[in-house]
RNA sequence: GGACGCUUAGCUCAACGGUAGAGCAUCUGCUUUACACGCAGAGGGUUCAAGGUUCGAAUCCUUGAGCGUCCACCA
């Protein structure tokens, strides 16, 4: 890496590959992600942000590498503001998705199952592929610049946040808010475990509706083979047809090969009375709709699908088939008696694991369930509560706000939470059975059974484990160190954001909620920034089967970390999908390119590179626009970054760097510099306005602004990163307001007509014209400037005159009411300047007219801020001035 | 069935009640010693539709259309 010597040699284009590995290193070994060791950081406010840890299941994708842009975005605008920031990372065990992921990979290549290996050995297999997993991720948040703190990273599945895990379970269990019981759950076959139920996705099928005769009545349903395990049939209790049989029963007969079964007729509003026959077959034990039923109707509960996905004993002679084998034996035997009536077609959901697409099949089965519901001994509130609460009273804000109205309605309607899963990866769950049943909860191996008066020593542990949401919605407090009361937790707890994306608001950000309020009696974080999904060119979904993957690490090489994070940042919303495509990330490394070059300039040009930090006097109408300009743009993207409003605020920046900058101001400087008297005051301002933009460049493109910073600041005594220099001074909007002057615009709107006029009779770029500009008031701020005109318009001789008449020959424009000739004899051709003018005097003078109807309007006037009307009225005597010149060089052409 | 979002230049998006903007793409010129990953200039829009409110609507209200998402779920 250069270290800034005087005249630096710099590359002409920016390479971000020979130099964006080195700084991070640089950064890392410095040990300033870390909060404690940032100079005075013991005494700094904090600002928290825990990662939302990617799964350990593989590589991080686009949507990863968005999360991790914003967030270290956030971080390091705040550490610059002075915070001790604090980004904790980390990685989830994500038990369902990395078992399943491990099993695949072992029967692919071994052809085993889980149980042909065994716990053990299996858990070993996934810890080892965890391993591997997690070396991976870690290498990709290093390379998107993310200044995260690696000395407290954690894992949901390590010992501390296994003991956190424990003893919530242990206190939530002596709360009463966690009971064992048989309940309909989301059963997936493939996993053999149960589900959640926003595990559980639903994809649209065509289905076969099946009328069957069924006692005295026709029943339609989609699943023939529950039938066997009806106990009920059910009408709307206003259902004429069926009103009379309410309450009574009879015995229906599948035929030969099953057993009878007693049906009673229950009333259900929630029964619709159009559909089908009006009526529904009951099946408690594979319906969570039916298991209501039953509860309230106290019916019997016959369970004929196992959990292995095939029929049961109770299902008679269909024992042993799978639900789909089954399905076509019993439609057929019913065909055969004449029991089925007709078949329609119809199309419905088919409700499938999330993890593995397989069709879910409800089934009863004995599972531990978080009590949503029941009042928290002491608290007074339920666990839905004072999740409702968090967000109600204002402790957890989401961003966008519209999210609050989801959470809202998911919350209300949530159900008891089954956290009991059949699989054998993660957080095994801490109760014991003794041989009669009896339920011992203990945070360590329990010696005896810890019934009354059982005294049992023969205990086993429940083979189960948690939901992995159960341990991850843990994450803000037990990576800080609970349930030690730790310092780390004291200053950092409750964070103050989460950044992640909308799509699992209810999977995480309801759950981290409702565990945390329930164990810290705090809230997790203070706002919740959602970021939305990224899509590809075409607005699809990035999926491997679709090949549209964009994978960060492929990009990056090519165009570099800084552009891919613009890429991400800009033209995005929360809340709303973003698309990233090649040219799109393109378009920010020719930026970041842009930075460097301007950077390379400015460091090649001044007589002494350094830092200039305090703000120069300015000595030309240019000085003063530009550091106006750095106040304004300091101020306003300061605002807009506070209210997360990243994209805003780098659309701002990236047009002050761009066009202010180098377009305008760069260009100027290049003039002033001549200029032996203004060389020293130009050079300040230009050093000054790069230290600035470095500055407020630095949380989107960390390693360009770190790049140029060590050869600007390379030299310089105490020379610190720039990641942790501090934030620009942000002015106040008033002060801000008192600088802006238009005087500026009017020198570069003059320079773009005089280019518009050059281009339009196509004079050769390199050629110098004559220029006559008839300036009225505006004549001495024009004369003041005329270097600049002269050099960027490239004029010969300019003349400014406050009063006169177009020369002949000459080619005009108009701008801010000032009239702009060029005589460009021989070039001009009268006829075409005729209908040039003609055209420009057409459209004024609609435009005249509009302006006049408008002020002529009692409506407008009256009704109109002061201001707006005042605007209209100048805009009104420029314009008619400008008509006036028109008519007048019409005259002479 | 319920809720939400989007619809503005060819594409991606800004303008949030006062003459519709930017980037990319297109076209025309430029080896102007920071940058061709560039510079200068240009063309391109009944702001999805129809009503309404207002002196004034892309912006607020109503209705509708198209696209998308989430939730619930039908047996």
């Amino acid at each position: 890496m250069l270290r800034g010597p005087k005249k630096p040699e710099l590359a002409k284009a920016y390479d971000a590959s020979q130099v964006e590995d080195g700084i991070y290193a640089r950064w890392e070994k410095s040990g300033y992600f870390d909060p404690d060791k940032l100079p005075g950081g013991k005494k700094k406010k904090p600002f928290t942000i825990v990662l939302p840890p990617p799964n350990a299941t593989g590589a991080l994708h686009v949507g990863h590498a968005t999360m991790l842009a914003l967030q270290d975005l956030m971080i390091r605008y705040k550490r610059m503001r002075g915070f001790a920031a604090l980004w904790l990372p980390g990685t989830d065990h994500a038990s369902i998705a990395t078992q399943t992921r491990v099993e695949k990979n072992i029967q692919e290549q071994e052809k085993k199952s889980r149980h042909d290996l065994g716990r053990t050995e299996f858990l070993r297999r996934v810890d080892e592929f965890v391993e591997k997993s997690r070396d991976r991720i870690r290498n990709q948040i290093r390379k998107m610049g993310s200044s995260i703190d690696w000395s407290r990273e954690a894992y949901t599945l390590d010992a501390p946040r296994s003991e956190a895990v424990i003893e919530i379970f242990n206190r939530m269990y002596e709360d009463g808010l966690v009971y064992r019981g048989e309940r309909v759950v989301n059963w997936c076959v493939r996993c053999t475990s149960t589900l959640a139920d926003d595990e559980v996705e639903y994809k649209e099928q065509k289905a076969k509706l099946y009328f069957l005769k069924y006692g005295p009545f026709s029943v339609a349903t989609t699943r023939p083979e529950t039938k066997l395990g009806d106990t009920a049939v059910a009408a709307n209790p206003s259902d004429e047809r069926y009103k009379k049989w309410i309450g009574k029963s009879f015995e229906l007969d599948w035929g030969k090969g099953t057993k009878p079964l007693t049906i009673r007729v229950i009333g259900d509003h929630e029964v619709d009375a159009n559909f089908g026959s009006g009526l529904v077959g009951v099946t408690p034990a594979h319906s969570a709709v039916d298991f209501r039923m039953a509860e309230k109707n106290k019916l019997s509960v016959i369970k004929v699908i196992g959990e292995d996905g095939r029929m049961l004993e109770t299902a008679g002679k269909y024992k042993g088939m799978t639900v789909l084998e089954a399905r076509h034996a019993f439609v057929k035997d019913l065909e055969a008696q004449g029991l089925i009536e007709k078949v329609e077609e119809l199309t419905n959901n088919l409700s499938a694991c999330y993890r593995c697409a397989t069709a879910i099949e409800p089934l009863t089965s004995l599972q531990w369930f978080v009590d949503v519901n029941k009042k928290i001994p002491g608290r007074g509130k339920s666990l839905k509560e004072l999740s409702l609460d968090a967000v109600r009273k204002g402790g957890v804000k989401i961003i966008p706000e519209r999210f609050e109205k989801v959470y809202y309605h998911w919350m209300e309607n949530l159900r008891d939470w089954c956290v009991s899963r059949q699989i054998w990866f993660g957080h095994r769950i801490p109760a014991w059975y003794c041989p009669d049943r009896h339920v011992t909860v203990a945070r360590t191996v329990p010696k005896v059974c810890g019934a009354k008066g059982c005294g049992s020593k023969r205990l086993t542990q429940d083979s189960d484990t948690f939901d992995t949401w159960f341990s991850s919605g843990t994450w803000t407090f037990t990576t800080l160190g609970w349930p030690k009361k730790t310092p780390d937790l004291k200053r950092f707890h409750p964070t103050d954001v989460l950044e992640t994306g909308y799509d699992i608001l209810f999977f995480w950000v309801a759950r981290m909620i409702l565990m945390t309020t329930y164990v810290m009696k705090q809230v997790p974080f203070k706002t919740v920034y959602l970021h939305g999904l990224v899509r590809d060119e075409q607005g699809r979904k990035m999926s491997k089967s679709l090949g549209n993957v964009l994978d960060p690490l492929d990009v990056i090489p090519k165009y570099g970390t800084d552009a891919v994070r613009l890429s991400l940042v800009l033209g995005t919303a929360p809340g709303a999908d973003a698309k990233v495509w090649d040219e799109k990330i393109a378009g920010y490394r020719n930026f970041t390119n842009k930075l460097w070059n301007v950077s390379r300039f400015i460091l090649t040009s001044v007589s002494k590179v350094r830092r200039e930090s305090k703000k120069p006097t300015p000595k030309t109408l240019a000085d003063r626009w530009i550091l106006a300009r750095l106040e304004a743009v300091t101020a306003q993207a300061s605002a807009h970054i506070e209210k997360y409003e990243f994209s805003p605020a780098g659309e701002l920046l990236r047009d002050f760097s761009w066009t202010e900058l180098a377009d305008w101001y760069l260009e100027i400087a290049k003039i002033q510099m001549q200029d032996t008297k203004l060389k020293a005051s130009t050079e300040k301002v230009l050093l000054h306005v790069l230290e600035n933009v470095l500055k407020l460049w630095h949380p989107y493109m960390p390693f360009v602004t770190e790049a140029i910073w060590d050869l600007l600041a390379g030299n310089a005594k105490g020379k610190k990163f720039l990641m942790i220099e501090s934030w620009p001074r942000v002015v106040t909007p008033a002060e801000a307001g008192a600088q802006r002057s238009r005087d500026f615009d009017l020198i570069r709107e003059v320079i773009g007509a005089i280019r518009n006029v050059r281009s339009e009779y196509k004079v050769e770029p390199a050629k110098r014209v004559d220029a006559t500009l008839i300036a009225g008031t505006k004549a001495k701020l024009l004369k003041e400037n005329s270097d600049v005109i002269r050099t960027l318009a490239r004029i010969e001789t300019l003349t400014i005159v406050a009063k006169g008449e177009k020369p002949k020959d000459a080619a005009s424009a108009m701008v801010g009411g000032i009239e702009a000739c060029l005589p460009l004899a021989g070039m001009v051709d009268p006829a075409k300047e005729k209908a040039r003018l003609e055209k420009e005097k057409a459209n004024l003078e609609g435009f005249v007219k509009s302006l006049e109807a408008k002020l002529g309007n009692r409506g407008y006037t009256d009704n109109a801020p002061k201001g707006i009307v005042d605007k209209t009225r100048a805009m009104l005597a420029e314009k008619r001035e400008e008509l006036k010149k028109i008519v007048a060089a019409l005259a002479v052409t």
